[in-house]
DNA sequence: TCCCATGGTGTATAGTTATTCATTTGTTAT
DNA sequence: ATAACAAATGAATAACTATACACCATGGGA
């Protein structure tokens, strides 16, 4: 996959584990992870992320993941979800998941949560999901989406 | 009391009930309430107030108040309270709120929710309130206190 | 009362982030 | 495969925000 993708996950990474308040200063954090860019594309990413800048209680301003839900479970549903996923290929702009027996109904529920603007919907069976892109999205833009919300998918696929 | 505390009772308003995308229009938008102050004030004042820049789903970016646990009820429990105050007083670097007989301690109770930085705590009997102020907090940050939480006390103080 | 300390403000400017433009790179349809 | 189109990126810069400094006002203590 392209680098891009790494880079998004990098930030998401980098934001929930420790205070960031400029981006001069993630541009470093990701220098040292071997991820060479310019601030303008960084600006570009915390848009598309929809990355908040927070008041650190009055001493300053940090960013911030939206929806911090951060519900207990959710990264174990992830990682289980994810473990079912064989592959993704796409025809007449549809989308077709194959997963192992069982595995579509959780892998779709999460897409579903997730709820991204590049996804109109899901369609779940057994061990088949097909996924239903907006108008004017992309293949690769479909992938990324999957990618951000599955962050495990990204060597699968 | 001073024109600060009307800017920083016209800036909640606004962001609360507009999308405010930089401090160029905000400034525009207190000039129409008749308070003129410059940028460099503005941004002070957001950060006193710990306002967010939030992302507008994608399209840019909106200032939001912080907690905007917005309980249906809040609003009706602040006009509440606030008609039981009475009068504040300062001895001995803490306040004494007095209230009508049985108010006090629903206004000690939304002061204690609003967890200001600058009271340390409150202690409620039926008509009376002691204000423990942080060491180094002046009355008049109190009072300004009172007021972020419970506007409606403006005109009483 | 008179100081001194503290806080609020504006001006100017430094610091930070978003965008324009040019270019390259990737994607889709023929 | 290739042309046409769309997306990604960096450099430069515009746009936006925070702060250093100077100044004034206020208010508490001698």
């Amino acid at each position: 996959m392209g680098n891009r993708t790494e880079r998004l996950l990098a930030i998401r990474n980098i934001i929930s584990s420790q205070k960031v308040s400029n981006q001069e200063e993630l541009l470093e954090l990701l220098e040292k992870k071997g991820l060479n860019y310019t601030q303008a594309t960084l600006s570009r990413d915390l848009k598309f992320l929809k990355v908040n800048k927070i008041s650190d209680r009055g001493r300053g301003y940090i960013y911030e993941l939206p929806d911090q839900h951060h519900l207990p479970g959710q990264e174990l549903a992830e990682t289980y979800a994810a473990q079912g996923f064989v592959s993704i290929q796409f025809a007449n702009k549809l989308g077709v998941i194959k997963t192992l027996p069982g595995y579509a109904p959780s892998i779709a529920s999460l897409i579903d949560k997730a709820n991204p603007f590049e996804i109109v919907g899901t369609l779940a069976g057994d061990d088949t999901i097909l996924i239903i892109p907006h108008d004017n999205v992309s293949e690769k833009d479909v992938i990324n989406t999957l990618i951000m919300i599955l962050p495990e998918l990204k060597d699968k696929i």
